[in-house]
DNA sequence: GTAGGGTTAG
């Protein structure tokens, strides 16, 4: 019944029958926490967890799950280290090592998810293709990509996932022609690619600079039914972008069928910065400025782009209301330190 | 494979 409710989407539909059954069970608390973790919230699935007394391993892995499939890569490590003291009682298994290395990834954390692959050594829990997918990732996040295509090569089974996870790791590391061979390889396999893929692959374009071939790829996401994201949009701004083809860029940030946010006018706004574009640049600076008032990144971009174009007076006359509002300076970070340490 | 796991830019 209530796996029913959820299914359609009816989540508070669920939350009262589940809070109606008289014989709440860890399966219903965990198939409870699962929803609220599909659907993005948090904060109930965590009230839940914290409504039982007695943690066992299930209960750990959905809550580790949801955690880390929600971007909270911190708190599912907390949890998962909470879980490996001895006091817990629990002994992680496979479901709850592909979570924590999926944190891990998220954080950049190589080291860490290293010490888990040891780890799952010593408790005798073999590698299998969900496992693998996870290390794919993290590998490739951390720029080692040999590793991860090594991993990739041994897998039972390349499905979706697990394409997705090594084309997207061979876009960030700039290996363009191997992403859109895996590409058409998954093609030709008739895995029908989703929106993560189209990340991807785009991302890959992106790198190698094939603007004609990225953009049509883009194009081609409709065929395949799919609405490209506010996501595909900013990569697609910052491939036309890149290659100084600033007002295509801006022609499209006019026909997003939605309100861009901020990262897509962000993308225009580096691109100005790379062509030293003072008119584009205000323009889109503005819309981000409007989107998203607290960052000061925006305006530190606009100052550089007048510096470069000589107009002191207005870089200066940005950089000091930057000061005076005291605006938040939000730290970038970079994949390759995680690399760096793994050297 | 009977609750629970893996993939989103710069």
């Amino acid at each position: 019944m209530i796996t029913g409710y959820i299914e359609c989407g009816k989540i508070e539909l669920a939350r009262s029958f589940f809070d109606a059954m008289p014989d709440r069970n860890n399966v219903s608390y965990i198939t409870m926490i699962s929803a609220y973790s599909k659907y993005g919230s948090v904060e109930s699935a965590k009230e839940l967890y914290d409504q039982m007394a007695e943690k066992d391993l299930l209960l750990y892995n959905a809550m580790i799950a949801c955690f880390a499939q929600n971007n909270r890569a911190k708190e599912a490590l907390q949890l998962f280290d909470e879980m490996l003291n001895p006091n817990a009682n629990v002994q992680p298994d496979k479901m709850t090592l592909a979570s924590a290395i999926s944190a891990c990834s998220q954080l950049g954390d190589s080291k860490y998810g290293t010490w888990i692959e040891t780890y799952m050594r010593e408790l005798g829990i073999g590698m299998d293709d969900h496992l693998a997918t996870s290390f794919i990732d993290l590998y490739a996040k951390c720029g080692n990509i040999d590793k991860a295509h090594e991993l990739f090569n041994s897998l039972q089974k390349r499905d979706l996932v697990a394409y997705t996870a090594m084309i997207l790791g061979y876009g960030i590391n700039g290996r363009g022609k191997e992403a859109i061979e895996l590409f058409e390889e998954m093609m030709d396999a008739d895995i029908i690619p989703n929106l993560v893929t189209f990340t991807g692959i785009l991302t890959a374009y992106n790198h190698v600079g094939l603007v004609k071939e990225g953009y049509r790829c883009f194009m081609s996401m409709q065929r395949h039914g799919l609405l490209p994201s506010q996501d595909h949009y900013a990569i697609v701004v910052d491939l036309l972008g890149r290659a100084g083809r600033l007002e295509e860029a801006h022609e499209l940030i006019k026909k997003i069928p939605m309100q861009p946010h901020a990262g897509v006018w962000g993308a225009l706004l580096l691109a100005c910065s790379l062509h030293n574009n003072v008119e584009l640049a205000e323009v889109a600076w503005k819309n981000c400025c409007e989107l998203e008032p607290d960052s000061s990144g925006y305006h530190s971009l606009l100052a550089n782009i007048y510096a470069s174009a000589g107009r002191w007076d207005d870089a200066k006359r940005l950089r000091r209301a930057v000061e005076e509002k005291g605006l938040v300076k939000i730290p970038g970070s970079s994949w390759t330190e995680c690399f760096e340490s793994q050297q």
